[in-house]
DNA sequence: TTCACATTGTTATTATAATAACAATAATAA
DNA sequence: TTATTATTGTTATTATAATAACAATGTGAA
């Protein structure tokens, strides 16, 4: 039950297994068993009722585990109560598209403006999302006390933008450009590398040709 | 030297090195230290000299690492000679910030069709990439010899849409929707679920405030 | 009632990755 | 020349994650 402790790998699956719970709930499906959840995300069973041993959440023996309650406590887990507001910078194609994708999806994380230094963008809306000057970025992450932050700039100006959020107060960065970044240990970095995972799939197709 | 025993994260990090040592190489640096590869990477020394060593390379004592050398001998272990065609099949807001992304960039990696089935989008070209019906696709691919393909399309159709793939010869997947998919072992498959990403910052942002 | 068994929950083992410890050596300084 | 040191290369240890083994138990069939 203590969330402190629980591997980085469960997080990752809670989060997923709730996505496709709250598909299983809306057609009607009350009760689900190990063996439904691990064919849903191909794992095996026993690694479910591990993860959901290790968040103290207990079934019913012959009828599975309850839908909505184990969505509410991995929410318990992953949420907080009033939500994490979110900030976008780099309004680019990359940082556009990730707008309307997040944006009205996840009622506890909530994108709540969007950031760029390029003159044409500031000022416009996108998909809900404001769009102000990178120069009022700090002032603005402090005043709506915005916590997370997606990084979608050039690979160039990466760094120098990881650090105006540090500074800012920022507490969890997803950086989506190529450069790898460096922050202080009380801010939590996640890296998605695109690059890297086209190359990587290239390998095992090239290494099983 | 046996590229089939090279553990996973040392493919990742490979691709990462390789990226940077080519920045340092355009900058004029021909020889690198295992302390400065970890500083741009933000890792431990220890973990550069490793990786190296289970690709067989030898850097010179007191100077360092040849970044020429280094960089051709990750070429060697992650690209084919004549290199890979890559498909991507969903040419919505996502699949055309990839294409514009990655067409032109790697020498070894071309991405070479778009694929939709929106009859807006069918005979349209994004940054030098014809988009094709989809109803062509396996043709298409098994004319060019296309064996990697990225999916972007709504989660809906993901699943029919690696299915196809496979069928088509396809070995290697690299997936942006949020359904999880299953493919026959001789394909490779890697899901980036950005969700997921966002929520896990999230959950570790919630854990330290 | 009793037995079989489907299913859960937990502990033990193994696999993978990272870190630490240390051995080797060539360049430099004394 | 010899000692020092910066750096590489390798082995040993520890940490993390996945898998396997198995114990527990309520349900329903016989
Ligand atoms: N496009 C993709 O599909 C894709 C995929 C993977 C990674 N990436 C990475 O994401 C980042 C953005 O890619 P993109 O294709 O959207 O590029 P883009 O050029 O379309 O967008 C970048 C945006 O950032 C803005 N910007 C530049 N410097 C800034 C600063 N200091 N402060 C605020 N805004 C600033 C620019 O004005 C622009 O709007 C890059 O680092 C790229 O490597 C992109
Ligand atoms: N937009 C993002 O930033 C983002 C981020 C993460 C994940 N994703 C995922 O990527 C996928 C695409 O997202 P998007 O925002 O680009 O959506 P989108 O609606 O803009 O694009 C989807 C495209 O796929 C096409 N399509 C639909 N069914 C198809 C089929 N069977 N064959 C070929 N093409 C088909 C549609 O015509 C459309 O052009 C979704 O699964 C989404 O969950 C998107």
């Amino acid at each position: 039950m203590n969330p402190k402790s629980l591997p980085d790998k469960t997080i990752e699956r809670l989060s997923q297994y709730r996505r496709n719970l709250l598909i299983c709930l809306s057609q009607g499906k009350h009760h689900i068993f190990s063996h439904e959840i691990a064919q849903i995300h191909h794992i095996t069973p026993v690694q479910v009722r591990r993860d959901l041993m290790l968040i103290g959440y207990s079934g019913t023996l012959r009828k599975g585990y309850d839908v909505r309650e184990l969505i509410d406590l991995i929410g318990k887990i992953l949420d907080t109560e009033q939500g994490l507001k979110v900030a976008i910078v780099g309004v680019g194609n990359l940082g556009r598209a990730l707008i309307g994708y997040f944006s009205g999806k996840r009622s506890k994380l909530n994108i709540v403006a969007g950031f760029d230094n390029n003159p044409d963008k500031i000022g416009k809306i996108y998909a809900g999302v404001h769009c102000f000057s990178s120069e009022k970025m700090s002032e603005i992450i402090v005043q709506e006390g915005i916590s997370i932050a997606i990084i979608t700039v050039p690979a160039e100006n990466a760094t120098s933008v990881a650090e105006q959020l540090v500074m800012a107060g920022i507490r969890g960065i997803l950086n989506f450009s190529p450069k790898p970044l460096n922050v202080p240990p009380h801010v939590y970095l996640e890296e998605i590398d695109m690059i890297t995972s086209l190359e990587k799939v290239a390998f095992y197709v090239k290494k099983h040709l």
